[in-house]
DNA sequence: CTGCTTGTTGCACTCGCTTGCAAAAATAGG
DNA sequence: CCTATTTTTGCAAGCGAGTGCAACAAGCAG
């Protein structure tokens, strides 16, 4: 089966009665077309079904108009939101998403990073797991920009998005202690990522300054299952924790499924949870959680902001703010 | 900032002290290239940081690599999975995935499809919405395969693949019937595509068959706000329903919920409950739902494999089947 | 009518790669 | 050692677009 049934800009051309040059300029934005032949030439490129071949353009313009997304469980609810704001967002811009999912081997971020070069992306934002130095210097080298979400680890020239994790988790500890709160856990994955360890950090620094003993319980990944898990362990405790601190939300539903289930407590009165990201299920009246929202859209339009500016030299770091949503899974508020 | 500095096939063959053609042979599975030449090429390519330029191959191949996921909401979990399954696929099958998100208008899916013809994409993967018929013959006449997913509706040249809807919901109205419910309920939302309709029809078409009227009621999109909604209308009908088959899961999730908090009713005491996808949530121990799990990973294996296949002329329409996942939302099992 | 500015248009070159073709090199056969 | 055959290699012609440059037409002042 051959491919080659593209209309080209010679045949509308031909049609038209113009030269290439000409069709060409009818599509370029700005490009000097008188009005009837950029009439004739529309005509003809509607009859015809011609659409510009934008990888022959992003040859030429050494521009492709692509930007890849590197992310790892997309269906992840906070993941699957941040992705659908970022296409979103980028489409807008005029630009394309290409999507590379980097679930399977380990140094398959260096492997997408790989095919964004070949594909010549513009850019690529990276959601998930990071690429070795040696690539991203490649990516940066090559006039690729890059943005790193939640990464915070320094990559010079690359663009970093990061929340306040710390700040955040200061203000869940003191929100629970106002709630009356006094045996506090934090359930974390094994994951150890910076922006889970920052939040753990924090967590933990706020109860120091209060001078009350916080307990770090770590398993697995950031995943339903594993809140269920922490749950049985933190639970179990002789000194049973009456707050927790889930690293993400997702965690925090089967730690508040397994509290309930199956340790028979009652969520506000009997155990408090916060968890962060502001999942749509965090909202679910099954869950009503109190958690940080990530501010998914203007993560978004920080990214796709930065990658049409022509300057990329200054201020390549942002923090932004990830806001507490209350709802009943804290007393009081 | 110009982009002009990514490395040549050019620049490699003067290093390597051959000629561009060496290269780019190197480079292309099944060419005639000796042993030493590829052996100085690779290298030479490895210190430079060469990769081919997969635009300029396509330009030449005819052939991008390029595959076009058209969706909208893809941050719905069943969505999500289902991109999760065909990226993942995709790339084993050394293809890449573009994503375009169509949340706005319905011409949007068009909008979306002229993107894929100017990014020559091999294919398109059409997840949401119906393009317009004249768009779809372009995009076959143009020489670019399309798959419809759950789409129903015909398009001489596609790939549809859709699920036995009609007999799924025939089976779940059974097993509701078995569980000794008799007031039936199917909530259903009011986007009406074929795939829903066939679900509605079935569980009506059973009930029929078996004497037994089955209530409808429609609302809103599938979202878990319409199950809120769908819980209350029906809910507080004079004869209450005992069974519920709900559209999709999300769906179900609200009106379990609302069920349980706003009507004070046990699941699966007082009222059944089945729904549609099997997304993660289903399995979460507070819905615990009884549902027909969407074969994600085989719709992405037969939509990849055929996009492989030389020949696409006959059986172009497959039918898989949705299998019953028996949990706690429905008596017995 | 001439000279000059402004605006369009076409030619031809370029982007980075693949590939048919024919020359060159390596291998085999006698 | 020579010829026939098989690899290997380089040349050059594309693929489909964008764009500098020069030619050309139109409009205007003098």
């Amino acid at each position: 089966m051959s491919r080659k049934i593209f209309v080209s800009a010679k045949e509308v051309a031909d049609r038209a009665g113009v030269s290439r040059s000409a069709v060409s300029r009818t599509f370029t934005p700005g490009a000097s077309v008188s009005e009837e032949t950029r009439r004739r030439v529309s005509e003809a490129a509607e009859a015809l079904g011609y659409h510009v071949n934008h990888l022959a353009r992003g040859l030429m313009r050494n521009e492709s108009g692509i930007v890849c997304l590197i992310v790892s469980e997309l269906d992840t609810p906070y993941r699957a939101s941040l992705i659908r704001a970022l296409t979103g967002q980028l489409q807008s811009a005029s630009k394309i998403a290409m999507l590379i999912n980097t679930d399977r081997s380990d140094d398959s971020v260096d492997q997408a990073l790989r095919q964004a070069i070949s594909y010549r992306a513009d850019a690529s934002i990276i959601l998930s797991g990071m690429p070795d130095k040696s690539i991203t210097d490649l990516c940066l080298k090559s006039g690729q920009r890059l943005v790193l979400i939640n990464r915070d680890e320094d990559r010079d020239g690359a663009l970093m998005i990061n929340l306040n994790d710390r700040e955040a988790a200061r203000r869940s500890f003191i929100a629970l202690l106002r709630a009356g709160c006094r045996n506090f856990a934090f359930a974390n994955s094994e994951a150890m990522t910076p922006s889970l360890m920052a939040r753990e950090e924090g967590f933990c620094a706020a109860g120091r300054e209060h001078g009350l003993e916080v307990t770090v319980e770590r398993f697995g990944s950031t995943t339903y299952q594993s809140g269920v898990v922490l749950a049985q362990r933190l639970l179990t405790r002789e000194k049973r924790p009456d707050a927790i601190f889930c690293v993400n939300d997702l965690l925090a539903c089967g730690l508040m499924d397994t509290a309930r289930h199956q340790f028979n407590l009652a969520i506000p009165s009997e155990l408090c949870v916060v968890g962060f990201d502001d999942i749509e299920q965090a909202s679910w009246s099954s869950y009503n959680l109190t958690t940080f929202a990530q501010p998914v859209e203007q993560i978004a339009a920080e990214a796709v902001t930065w990658l049409d500016q022509v300057t990329s030299a200054e201020a390549n770091s942002r923090r932004l703010d990830a806001e507490l949503v209350w709802r009943g899974s804290v007393r009081g508020g």
